[in-house]
DNA sequence: ACGGATTTATCGCAATTGCAACGAAACCGC
DNA sequence: GCGGTTTCGTTGCAATTGCGATAAATCCGT
Protein backbone atom coordinates (compact mmCIF):
# COMPACT_ATOMS: atom_id res chain seq x y z
CA UNK A 1 0.00 0.00 0.00
CA UNK A 2 1.34 3.38 -1.25
CA UNK A 3 1.75 6.44 1.29
CA UNK A 4 -1.27 8.39 0.49
CA UNK A 5 -0.65 11.81 -1.83
CA UNK A 6 -1.23 15.26 0.74
CA UNK A 7 -4.60 16.63 -0.34
CA UNK A 8 -3.71 19.80 -2.48
CA UNK A 9 -3.44 23.09 -1.72
CA UNK A 10 -5.91 25.75 -2.65
CA UNK A 11 -4.47 27.50 -5.98
CA UNK A 12 -3.68 30.95 -5.14
CA UNK A 13 -2.05 33.30 -7.44
CA UNK A 14 0.16 35.63 -5.67
CA UNK A 15 0.07 38.13 -9.18
CA UNK A 16 -3.71 38.76 -8.20
CA UNK A 17 -3.20 39.39 -4.14
CA UNK A 18 -3.88 42.90 -4.41
CA UNK A 19 -1.64 43.85 -0.91
CA UNK A 20 1.22 42.53 -3.43
CA UNK A 21 0.62 44.21 -6.26
CA UNK A 22 0.52 47.22 -4.36
CA UNK A 23 3.65 46.53 -3.00
CA UNK A 24 5.42 46.19 -6.09
CA UNK A 25 3.96 48.99 -7.43
CA UNK A 26 4.89 51.24 -4.44
CA UNK A 27 8.18 49.68 -4.62
CA UNK A 28 8.76 50.53 -8.26
CA UNK A 29 7.59 53.94 -8.09
CA UNK A 30 9.52 55.02 -4.91
CA UNK A 31 12.67 53.58 -6.37
CA UNK A 32 12.50 55.39 -9.51
CA UNK A 33 12.44 58.66 -7.71
CA UNK A 34 15.08 57.24 -4.74
CA UNK A 35 17.48 56.77 -6.92
CA UNK A 36 17.24 60.14 -8.59
CA UNK A 37 16.76 61.84 -5.53
CA UNK A 38 19.78 59.96 -3.91
CA UNK A 39 21.82 60.71 -7.07
CA UNK A 40 20.99 64.33 -7.49
CA UNK A 41 20.52 65.59 -4.25
CA UNK A 42 22.09 62.78 -2.05
CA UNK A 43 18.91 62.56 -0.12
CA UNK A 44 16.64 59.08 1.06
CA UNK A 45 12.80 59.02 1.03
CA UNK A 46 12.58 59.32 4.50
CA UNK A 47 14.96 62.60 4.48
CA UNK A 48 12.54 63.96 1.58
CA UNK A 49 9.42 63.38 2.99
CA UNK A 50 10.62 66.02 5.95
CA UNK A 51 12.05 68.46 3.66
CA UNK A 52 8.96 68.90 1.73
CA UNK A 53 6.58 68.75 4.92
CA UNK A 54 8.90 71.69 5.94
CA UNK A 55 9.00 73.38 2.58
CA UNK A 56 5.01 73.03 2.63
CA UNK A 57 4.25 73.95 6.65
CA UNK A 58 7.33 76.31 7.56
CA UNK A 59 7.85 75.48 11.06
CA UNK A 60 6.95 72.01 12.60
CA UNK A 61 7.58 69.73 15.42
CA UNK A 62 8.54 66.05 14.97
CA UNK A 63 5.49 65.90 16.00
CA UNK A 64 3.68 67.15 13.64
CA UNK A 65 5.92 65.75 11.06
CA UNK A 66 4.77 61.95 12.38
CA UNK A 67 0.92 62.55 12.37
CA UNK A 68 0.95 63.67 8.46
CA UNK A 69 3.81 61.95 6.67
CA UNK A 70 3.08 58.82 7.74
CA UNK A 71 6.40 58.51 9.27
CA UNK A 72 7.41 56.96 13.05
CA UNK A 73 8.61 59.48 15.30
CA UNK A 74 12.47 58.19 15.17
CA UNK A 75 12.02 58.56 11.58
CA UNK A 76 11.88 61.28 11.83
CA UNK A 77 13.83 62.02 14.34
CA UNK A 78 17.03 60.21 12.86
CA UNK A 79 15.82 62.16 9.20
CA UNK A 80 16.32 65.53 10.83
CA UNK A 81 19.40 64.69 12.89
CA UNK A 82 21.06 64.09 9.08
CA UNK A 83 19.47 66.78 7.15
CA UNK A 84 20.81 69.00 10.48
CA UNK A 85 24.05 67.08 9.61
CA UNK A 86 24.11 68.04 5.92
CA UNK A 87 23.30 71.61 6.70
CA UNK A 88 19.75 71.66 4.95
CA UNK A 89 17.46 72.13 8.18
CA UNK A 90 17.70 74.31 11.57
CA UNK A 91 16.48 73.17 14.69
CA UNK A 92 15.89 75.26 17.94
CA UNK A 93 13.61 74.99 20.79
CA UNK A 94 10.40 75.90 21.41
CA UNK A 95 10.06 78.54 24.10
CA UNK A 96 6.75 77.79 24.93
CA UNK A 97 7.25 74.27 25.42
CA UNK A 98 10.61 73.03 25.59
CA UNK A 99 9.63 69.73 24.97
CA UNK A 100 9.07 70.61 21.61
CA UNK A 101 11.40 71.38 18.76
CA UNK A 102 10.93 73.52 15.85
CA UNK A 103 12.40 72.53 12.74
CA UNK A 104 12.68 74.99 9.26
CA UNK A 105 14.20 75.00 6.61
CA UNK A 106 17.79 76.10 5.79
CA UNK A 107 18.90 78.64 3.49
CA UNK A 108 20.33 75.64 1.59
CA UNK A 109 17.38 73.55 2.35
CA UNK A 110 15.19 75.90 0.63
CA UNK A 111 17.65 76.26 -2.26
CA UNK A 112 17.24 72.36 -2.87
CA UNK A 113 13.96 72.36 -2.95
CA UNK A 114 13.26 74.92 -5.15
CA UNK A 115 14.98 72.61 -7.27
CA UNK A 116 13.47 69.63 -6.17
CA UNK A 117 9.92 70.70 -6.29
CA UNK A 118 9.41 71.54 -9.78
CA UNK A 119 11.28 67.91 -10.52
CA UNK A 120 8.41 66.55 -8.25
CA UNK A 121 5.70 68.04 -10.09
CA UNK A 122 7.17 67.38 -13.19
CA UNK A 123 7.90 63.72 -12.24
CA UNK A 124 3.69 63.47 -11.41
CA UNK A 125 2.62 65.11 -14.33
CA UNK A 126 4.81 62.81 -16.67
CA UNK A 127 2.71 59.89 -14.38
CA UNK A 128 -0.26 61.12 -15.42
CA UNK A 129 0.33 61.41 -18.78
CA UNK A 130 1.86 57.82 -19.07
CA UNK A 131 -1.31 56.13 -17.28
CA UNK A 132 -3.54 58.05 -19.10
CA UNK A 133 -7.05 57.42 -18.01
CA UNK A 134 -5.50 54.74 -15.99
CA UNK A 135 -4.78 57.38 -13.65
CA UNK A 136 -7.96 58.69 -12.63
CA UNK A 137 -9.15 55.15 -11.41
CA UNK A 138 -5.61 54.43 -9.58
CA UNK A 139 -6.48 57.42 -7.24
CA UNK A 140 -9.78 56.68 -7.04
CA UNK A 141 -8.90 53.67 -5.56
CA UNK A 142 -6.13 54.72 -3.66
CA UNK A 143 -8.46 57.29 -2.45
CA UNK A 144 -10.96 54.43 -1.15
CA UNK A 145 -8.21 52.88 0.42
CA UNK A 146 -6.76 55.67 2.70
CA UNK A 147 -9.46 57.10 3.88
CA UNK A 148 -9.69 53.71 5.99
CA UNK A 149 -6.82 54.37 7.78
CA UNK A 150 -7.68 58.68 8.03
CA UNK B 1 17.55 98.82 4.37
CA UNK B 2 16.25 95.12 5.68
CA UNK B 3 16.94 91.57 3.93
CA UNK B 4 14.77 90.68 1.42
CA UNK B 5 12.77 87.76 1.87
CA UNK B 6 13.35 84.49 -0.43
CA UNK B 7 11.37 83.94 -3.54
CA UNK B 8 8.56 81.52 -1.96
CA UNK B 9 8.78 78.30 -2.87
CA UNK B 10 6.52 76.07 -5.25
CA UNK B 11 3.22 75.23 -4.27
CA UNK B 12 3.30 71.16 -3.59
CA UNK B 13 1.02 69.02 -1.93
CA UNK B 14 2.74 65.80 -0.34
CA UNK B 15 -0.65 63.96 -0.16
CA UNK B 16 -1.53 64.75 -3.77
CA UNK B 17 1.65 62.96 -4.84
CA UNK B 18 1.18 59.80 -6.49
CA UNK B 19 4.27 57.80 -4.94
CA UNK B 20 3.32 59.21 -1.68
CA UNK B 21 -0.06 57.66 -2.17
CA UNK B 22 1.15 54.86 -3.13
CA UNK B 23 3.69 54.22 -0.46
CA UNK B 24 1.67 54.76 2.53
CA UNK B 25 -1.47 52.44 1.25
CA UNK B 26 0.81 49.71 0.79
CA UNK B 27 2.91 50.44 3.79
CA UNK B 28 -0.43 50.17 5.46
CA UNK B 29 -2.04 47.47 3.86
CA UNK B 30 1.05 45.14 3.80
CA UNK B 31 1.98 45.85 7.66
CA UNK B 32 -1.81 44.77 8.23
CA UNK B 33 -1.53 41.52 6.89
CA UNK B 34 2.34 41.43 8.28
CA UNK B 35 1.20 41.47 11.93
CA UNK B 36 -0.79 38.34 11.17
CA UNK B 37 1.45 36.37 9.82
CA UNK B 38 3.86 36.96 12.56
CA UNK B 39 1.58 36.49 15.43
CA UNK B 40 0.15 33.66 14.11
CA UNK B 41 3.03 31.93 11.71
CA UNK B 42 5.83 33.78 12.89
CA UNK B 43 6.98 34.11 9.31
CA UNK B 44 7.59 37.82 7.72
CA UNK B 45 6.81 38.95 4.02
CA UNK B 46 9.84 38.12 2.16
CA UNK B 47 9.15 34.49 3.72
CA UNK B 48 5.79 34.82 2.96
CA UNK B 49 6.37 35.19 -0.69
CA UNK B 50 8.85 32.28 -1.04
CA UNK B 51 6.64 29.99 0.55
CA UNK B 52 3.32 31.28 -1.77
CA UNK B 53 5.68 30.79 -4.70
CA UNK B 54 6.42 27.03 -3.84
CA UNK B 55 2.73 26.65 -3.03
CA UNK B 56 2.08 27.61 -6.27
CA UNK B 57 4.69 26.05 -8.02
CA UNK B 58 6.17 23.17 -6.24
CA UNK B 59 9.90 22.76 -7.12
CA UNK B 60 12.16 25.92 -7.81
CA UNK B 61 15.41 27.52 -8.03
CA UNK B 62 16.14 30.67 -6.18
CA UNK B 63 16.57 31.99 -10.08
CA UNK B 64 13.10 31.08 -10.19
CA UNK B 65 11.58 32.88 -6.93
CA UNK B 66 13.91 36.31 -8.12
CA UNK B 67 12.47 36.16 -11.25
CA UNK B 68 8.64 35.52 -10.38
CA UNK B 69 8.54 36.87 -7.19
CA UNK B 70 9.77 41.13 -7.16
CA UNK B 71 12.60 40.12 -4.76
CA UNK B 72 16.33 39.99 -5.33
CA UNK B 73 18.50 36.96 -4.88
CA UNK B 74 19.92 37.74 -1.71
CA UNK B 75 16.29 37.90 0.07
CA UNK B 76 15.19 35.28 -1.83
CA UNK B 77 18.33 33.55 0.09
CA UNK B 78 18.24 34.73 3.35
CA UNK B 79 14.13 34.04 3.27
CA UNK B 80 15.15 30.23 1.96
CA UNK B 81 17.77 29.91 4.60
CA UNK B 82 15.45 31.02 7.33
CA UNK B 83 12.53 29.03 6.41
CA UNK B 84 15.02 25.75 6.34
CA UNK B 85 16.07 26.47 9.59
CA UNK B 86 12.47 26.31 10.71
CA UNK B 87 12.02 23.46 9.07
CA UNK B 88 9.13 24.76 6.64
CA UNK B 89 11.21 23.86 3.24
CA UNK B 90 13.82 21.35 2.01
CA UNK B 91 16.86 22.31 -0.67
CA UNK B 92 18.41 20.20 -2.52
CA UNK B 93 20.87 20.22 -5.30
CA UNK B 94 19.70 20.51 -8.86
CA UNK B 95 21.97 17.08 -10.54
CA UNK B 96 21.62 18.36 -13.93
CA UNK B 97 23.16 21.68 -13.19
CA UNK B 98 24.75 22.07 -9.65
CA UNK B 99 24.49 25.75 -9.60
CA UNK B 100 21.12 25.68 -9.09
CA UNK B 101 19.37 24.92 -5.84
CA UNK B 102 15.74 22.65 -5.11
CA UNK B 103 13.70 24.64 -3.22
CA UNK B 104 10.34 22.72 -1.76
CA UNK B 105 7.86 22.77 0.80
CA UNK B 106 8.47 20.59 3.23
CA UNK B 107 5.61 18.72 5.04
CA UNK B 108 5.51 21.20 7.65
CA UNK B 109 5.28 23.95 5.36
CA UNK B 110 2.54 22.22 3.38
CA UNK B 111 0.73 22.24 6.22
CA UNK B 112 1.25 25.90 7.60
CA UNK B 113 0.22 26.76 3.50
CA UNK B 114 -2.66 24.90 3.99
CA UNK B 115 -3.95 26.69 6.83
CA UNK B 116 -2.70 30.29 5.59
CA UNK B 117 -3.71 30.53 1.96
CA UNK B 118 -7.17 30.17 3.00
CA UNK B 119 -6.76 33.48 5.17
CA UNK B 120 -5.08 35.19 2.27
CA UNK B 121 -8.22 34.59 0.09
CA UNK B 122 -10.75 35.55 2.38
CA UNK B 123 -8.35 38.87 3.62
CA UNK B 124 -8.49 39.34 -0.57
CA UNK B 125 -12.12 39.11 -0.57
CA UNK B 126 -12.54 41.34 2.59
CA UNK B 127 -10.56 44.08 0.87
CA UNK B 128 -12.81 43.40 -2.56
CA UNK B 129 -15.73 44.31 -0.81
CA UNK B 130 -14.56 46.95 2.22
CA UNK B 131 -13.60 48.96 -1.44
CA UNK B 132 -16.63 48.38 -3.08
CA UNK B 133 -16.55 49.65 -6.29
CA UNK B 134 -13.10 51.10 -6.26
CA UNK B 135 -11.54 47.98 -5.91
CA UNK B 136 -11.90 47.52 -9.72
CA UNK B 137 -10.93 50.93 -9.92
CA UNK B 138 -7.69 50.23 -8.19
CA UNK B 139 -6.91 46.97 -10.18
CA UNK B 140 -7.26 48.72 -13.46
CA UNK B 141 -4.50 51.60 -12.34
CA UNK B 142 -2.72 48.68 -10.64
CA UNK B 143 -2.66 47.13 -13.42
CA UNK B 144 -1.20 49.54 -16.02
CA UNK B 145 1.08 51.01 -13.83
CA UNK B 146 2.32 47.48 -13.01
CA UNK B 147 2.33 46.74 -17.07
CA UNK B 148 5.29 49.37 -17.31
CA UNK B 149 7.46 47.42 -15.51
CA UNK B 150 6.62 43.96 -16.68
C1' DA C 1 38.85 20.08 -24.60
C1' DC C 2 40.79 24.27 -22.79
C1' DG C 3 40.29 28.93 -20.67
C1' DG C 4 37.95 33.00 -20.19
C1' DA C 5 33.19 34.71 -19.59
C1' DT C 6 28.74 34.03 -17.43
C1' DT C 7 25.41 32.30 -14.23
C1' DT C 8 23.93 30.94 -9.58
C1' DA C 9 23.69 31.28 -4.81
C1' DT C 10 25.76 32.98 -0.63
C1' DC C 11 27.96 36.00 2.59
C1' DG C 12 30.71 40.06 4.83
C1' DC C 13 30.02 44.44 6.01
C1' DA C 14 27.99 48.80 6.57
C1' DA C 15 23.72 51.30 6.72
C1' DT C 16 19.02 51.35 7.89
C1' DT C 17 15.05 49.97 10.48
C1' DG C 18 11.98 48.82 14.39
C1' DC C 19 11.20 48.21 19.14
C1' DA C 20 11.49 49.36 23.59
C1' DA C 21 13.37 52.12 27.06
C1' DC C 22 14.87 56.44 28.56
C1' DG C 23 15.23 61.44 30.30
C1' DA C 24 13.28 65.80 30.25
C1' DA C 25 9.37 68.69 30.25
C1' DA C 26 4.57 69.69 30.82
C1' DC C 27 0.03 68.42 32.39
C1' DC C 28 -3.52 67.42 35.72
C1' DG C 29 -6.17 66.16 39.81
C1' DC C 30 -6.11 67.02 44.30
C1' DG D 1 2.05 73.53 44.32
C1' DC D 2 3.04 68.50 44.69
C1' DG D 3 3.46 63.92 42.71
C1' DG D 4 1.97 60.75 39.57
C1' DT D 5 0.87 60.54 34.56
C1' DT D 6 1.45 61.77 29.90
C1' DT D 7 3.85 63.73 26.00
C1' DC D 8 7.97 64.57 23.27
C1' DG D 9 12.13 63.55 21.22
C1' DT D 10 16.22 60.67 21.26
C1' DT D 11 18.94 56.56 21.52
C1' DG D 12 20.73 51.54 22.50
C1' DC D 13 20.38 47.36 20.66
C1' DA D 14 19.15 43.71 17.76
C1' DA D 15 17.32 42.40 13.34
C1' DT D 16 16.94 43.34 8.59
C1' DT D 17 18.43 45.21 4.27
C1' DG D 18 21.34 46.39 0.26
C1' DC D 19 25.62 46.40 -2.09
C1' DG D 20 29.46 44.41 -3.65
C1' DA D 21 32.52 40.56 -3.62
C1' DT D 22 33.06 35.75 -3.66
C1' DA D 23 33.17 30.66 -4.79
C1' DA D 24 31.46 27.10 -7.46
C1' DA D 25 29.57 25.40 -11.61
C1' DT D 26 28.42 25.81 -16.35
C1' DC D 27 28.69 27.73 -20.92
C1' DC D 28 30.83 28.90 -25.15
C1' DG D 29 34.12 30.19 -28.74
C1' DT D 30 37.86 28.49 -30.80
Amino acid sequence: MTKEDPPPLPAFDLFGFTPYRLAVAAKHTSDELARQYRARFGISVPEWRVLVHLAHSGEVSVRDIEARVAMEKYEVSRAAKRLREAGLIERRENPQDRRLIILSLAPKGRDMMAELLPMAKAHQAELEHRLGPAFQQLEAGLEALLKETQ
